[in-house]
DNA sequence: CTAGTGATGTGACTAAGTCTCATCACTCTA
DNA sequence: TAGAGTGATGAGACTTAGTCACATCACTAG
């Protein structure tokens, strides 16, 4: 047996979805989370620097599979063909579980504003994560930011798609093609 | 002699302003702004939402501003020059004493995680709001949430450009610049 | 068997943010 | 001109996020 339950962790983010689902994210308080998951908040906040942080845990990984991806694409692709292969790395490193708990996961931050506000600063982490890899390899800026910026409006839109049971596509698969609509759609404005 | 001292919001302003550039942010307590203000910290909580929108108050102007600037320009235009058509109604609305509070505020803002997320949050709802402008002309949703990242880009690379003492050019004439210049690495990208 | 070590509990503390009620200076109206 | 609003503010109590110092406890390495 264990010296303590395991997966801490994962259990008060299993809670704070729970809670927050049932009673609505400004109604839930922290100790509660704790409580649920058999703990209490100091220990909280050992595994996230605040409450949002809960809902969005694991996202500096995120960012670092796209840095990887970008670093590793050969030297002969373009901007947009390399930031194509850091997705292909960072929607394969998704899990069904994380498929199956993404509708919740959506509706409890689309209902309050302090949550959106923490999953619009991990977005632009994310284009920050992939301009900034983008650089390394000599892209300019301006071309840098503006195919990071296509990247991750596609890993996005994917992610709302494949997020609905409705959907049969690999998140790889819907992120390819979201990439290559947004380049079209580019392509169309200038 | 008026009821209460005037202009109670601006004193708040530059109060926290003030104090976030001697103390930092994390050090100053919303009591202190009020005080220095010579008001108390719920009516600071009457004029803002919370201790970090004293820094972002008028914001829900820029994007009305944006708003309409879409809706009035001709039908004739594209998604790019009635983003255009939009900037400019945008950046005339600065003013000289914007220009002088920018370094300090973008200083203050750079040096905090909490700050940075506001500002973050608040540069998508002018990329929101020059979206659903845009799409109301008919637009279509891939093209106007592009064009209006491209528009609300031009904005913060002008803004960033123009409140250095050393520049010369308008605020106007900057961000049409920078619109140039995003146009163009878009075109290049595709 | 003992000295770590690392995850947790405890409880006190600060400050953000909310809320209710009182105040006060001015305005409008009879 | 008295008296009834009115709107911005003050006072102060209250909840909860977030921090911190210190104790505990179960296991591990020597």
């Amino acid at each position: 047996m264990a010296r303590w339950e395991p997966n801490a962790r994962e259990r008060l983010v299993i809670a704070a979805l729970d809670l927050f689902g049932e009673q609505g994210y400004d109604n839930t308080a922290v100790a509660q989370i704790a409580e649920r998951a058999g703990l209490t908040k100091a220990t909280f906040f050992r595994h996230f620097r605040d409450k949002r942080e809960v809902l969005f845990a694991g996202q500096e990984t995120h960012s670092r599979l796209l840095a990887d991806g970008v670093t590793a694409a050969p030297d002969s692709a373009t901007p947009l063909e390399a930031v194509a292969a850091a997705l292909d790395g960072l929607t394969a490193s998704f899990t069904a579980a994380q498929r199956a708990f993404g509708p919740r996961l959506l509706t409890v931050i689309a209902d309050n504003a302090e949550l959106q506000e923490r999953a619009t600063f991990k977005r632009a982490s994310l284009v920050a994560a992939l301009t900034s890899a983008l650089s390394k390899r000599g892209v300019p800026d301006l071309t840098a930011s503006l195919a990071a910026e296509l990247g991750v409006s596609a890993f996005h839109r994917a992610f709302g798609q494949w997020v609905d049971p409705a959907s049969e596509q690999t998140l790889t698969e819907l992120s390819r093609h979201a990439l290559d609509e947004l380049r079209t759609a580019t392509a169309a404005l200038a």
